[in-house]
DNA sequence: CTCGACTGTGAAATTTAATTCACAAATCTC
DNA sequence: GAGATTTGTGAATTAAATTTCACAGTCGAG
């Protein structure tokens, strides 16, 4: 379950938010100042952190900033009260990830968390590029007929694949070919035959995938 | 499992080629002339066509042609003897999808029947459009992030989107959710919330699992 | 060696996708 | 209901993807 530090210099808040979380299954750890936060989410590893923007000492738009730099993926929640709602927006400007406004509903907390945590997930854990990558390479036509007439064929070289799409002009197939190959997907032997890598395997069962997928209604 | 029809004037071949294939796990019919052949393929369902070309009255091709005609689906292999292959290769350019020549190891058979079904997986069971449209719509990063965003938060107005995807333009956002929305992934409520559609929710898993496949290494 | 088929490059042209801009109707707010 | 905000349209522009074309080196067969 997902680790959550909870920082405020009010005791039982403290208490009543580690009780709340706790319920709901979170691992809670608590710190009572800025510089006590920080230590700690320099040692553990921590997914979100409840943040009291008004502290005593170091104040919680220092803690923030602290995070967004050292630990970017931890999502940061604002604690404040209702009165200074306006330091809250300030701080999601620099990076947090949602408010809350004292006092507050224990179900809309809980809320909130859980909608911090669903954003991560994505955040985290989708890295761009291969998704980037993959997409633009299945999304043309072209390129995912190569892809299976090679998975069928296991190799064939430019003319052969060519002639089996029924295409013209040969060097549209390069154009395809160079891209996939510039993506991993496929490579070349030294007898010039293109061939799937493992990539290239991957694609092919995320096509049936789809297929199967999109046609179960 | 696929069901095979065996077209040829040979009884020996008949038999030879059922025990073979009829042990390999498919269901087999017989033809022992092009007019029986066509009348088979006219009243059940084949997946593949064994066909040797060289029959008396009827001959392969005239059955090729009709098969091409009446049932596209249906992949031909042409069975053909050693002398002459060249038939086999215009048989090809009509649209067999392979030949062999006679005699011919078991093995080899096997393989071709085997990549010939292999091939029919794609061309019959992908729609394509469906295909097209879903890998369009996640080839954008600003749909993907559009559709996290309505995942996350059930619902989202124009403005509120826009803002949280830190985009200047609101038209930029306009035409983005236009076409999320002509592929049927969003709809709109009359309070002009955008919200995800049946399809969306799908279009989320895929993308979810995505993630999970390519971060499986 | 020479011809024809094969593999490929790079620039130019074309097509398609995405962005920007000017503007307006609808809705909300005070 | 005046002014601001939101939602949207359509044309114009820009950017990106794809196609076409002219050409050239390589390779195998005769």
């Amino acid at each position: 379950m997902k680790k959550i530090l909870i920082v405020d210099d009010d005791a039982e808040l403290r208490s009543t938010l580690t009780e709340i979380l706790g319920e709901a299954g979170y691992r809670i750890d608590k710190a009572a100042s800025g510089r006590e936060a920080l230590d700690k989410i320099h040692s553990a590893d921590f997914d979100i952190i409840l943040l009291d923007l008004m502290m005593p000492g170091m104040n919680g738009m220092e803690v923030l900033s602290e995070v967004r730099k050292t630990r970017p993926r931890i999502k940061v929640i604002i604690i404040t009260a209702f009165a200074t709602v306006n330091n809250a927006v300030d701080a999601i400007k620099k990076g947090a990830s949602d408010y809350i406004s004292k006092p507050f509903k224990i179900e809309e907390l809980l809320a909130i968390v859980r909608r911090v945590i669903e954003e991560a997930r994505f955040e985290n854990g989708i890295r761009k590029l291969d998704l980037e990558n993959t997409l633009n390479s299945l999304s043309n036509p072209i390129r995912r007929d190569i892809l299976q007439l090679l998975h069928i064929r296991h190799e064939m070289r430019l003319m052969e694949i060519t002639r089996k799409l029924d295409i013209e002009d040969h060097t549209k197939v390069v154009f395809h070919l160079k891209l996939l190959k510039e993506s991993g997907i496929i490579k070349q032997n030294k007898e010039k035959s293109y061939f799937l890598t493992k990539e290239g395997e991957k694609m092919i069962e995320l096509l049936k995938f789809l297929d199967s997928y999109l046609s179960a209604h």
